[in-house]
DNA sequence: GGCGAATGTGAACAGTGTCAACATTGGAAT
DNA sequence: ATTCCAATGTTGACACTGTTCACATTCGCC
């Protein structure tokens, strides 16, 4: 075991045992409430440690927020490996739904506000990329190879739109007072979006 | 002038000021920012004093955001007046977008997370319901009286996701890499959730 | 073995939401 | 018109937050 030891020097990796615990508890309770103390806390170590890793808290959002990412990438490539191009469009959708309901509160963090300058905005802009990239990379393979690059690109933008508009409004509670069978399907709402081959 | 006369009694009607108040720290820095005793400050008053008008900092938040409800229903109205169905559709989705680009930090707290136990989650519910059966008179009417309910309202929620996915992608600046000649065109995307006459 | 750099700690500061006790004032009942 | 109560506003305080500074410890390298 490890922490059945005395206590460690100095404890192996911080950084990395921070972003869990914050992790951990942004899913529990939302990322509004999280105290870096609490974090540190939990952690075993004191508050101002948290600064050896990370320059703010806010530092240490981003990286919640990154790993968040990695596992909503691994998601699509586990949703849509081996699919034809349609199916694997719909599976991309429905994963990206069920990611935000899972997790809403790191779903949240993952695609709240940006703030610009940011050193920690770089990592995040490039995983908010590429899990975009494979999005359009899916939505040209459905529309053909002839197709204009604007016209997979608007598609695309309109599918994500659609997709993410849904997670959201499900994952904050606004469409809790419509019965579950008044609700469209989005496998099915997508479909009407992308032009049949 | 209103405020060169000597300092007044008691205040007329603190809770209307404290709700300008907010909204206008609320439009510009956020409503994660917003400070009670900055409120208070602003509205030339003293920090608990709040507490006799709104029982937590939540509730002024969701004074504020009821407030933004109303001029949301306004701009929908004014937007659709004298259109037939399916101009007014795309108007009111058009205005929705603008609303939320004009006012972004009003509009995340509009639709933000909702504490469910919350007494004045009921008049935010109601005004969020206003909204949203504005739309949906559109959408029933762009779809004809012969169309069923059911029908209706999943369509109604298939645009909502569309337009409120859309807008706030964009306030967030997550399509801020994306160049505008490539985005789509949403009354053009809208158009193509309604199928025609 | 020793030394510098990396890492963790404690005390402290300004700022926050909120509560309890106190002060003031407006309006209603006499 | 006086009195009195309820509404409204203030002061002081508590626990908590993010963050900084000076200090302690420990690892890796010469």
């Amino acid at each position: 075991m490890d922490q059945a030891r005395n206590k460690p020097y100095h404890h192996g990796n911080l950084a990395a045992a921070l972003v869990v615990a914050a992790a951990r508890l942004i899913e529990e309770s939302g990322a509004a409430t999280l105290s870096l103390r609490e974090v540190a806390r939990l952690a075993g170590v004191s508050a101002t440690a948290v600064y050896r890793h990370f320059t703010d808290k806010e530092a240490l959002l981003a990286a919640v927020a990154a790993r968040g990412f990695a596992t909503l990438v691994e998601r699509f490539e586990q949703a849509t490996s081996g699919k034809p191009p349609r199916d694997a469009l719909t599976a991309q959708g429905l994963a990206y739904i069920a990611f935000a309901q899972d997790h809403p509160h790191l779903h949240s963090l993952m695609f709240g506000p940006r703030v610009p300058g940011s050193e920690a905005d770089a990592e995040l802009s490039h995983w908010a990329e590429r899990s975009f990239r494979l999005l359009a990379d899916v939505t040209g393979a459905c529309l053909g190879p002839a197709t204009p690059p604007e016209k997979v690109m608007s598609t695309a933008v309109a599918l994500w739109s659609l997709v993410h508009g849904y997670a959201v409004l499900r994952r904050d509670g606004q469409l809790a007072d419509i019965p579950a069978e008044l609700l469209p399907d989005p496998a099915q709402v997508m479909a009407s979006l992308v032009p049949p081959l």
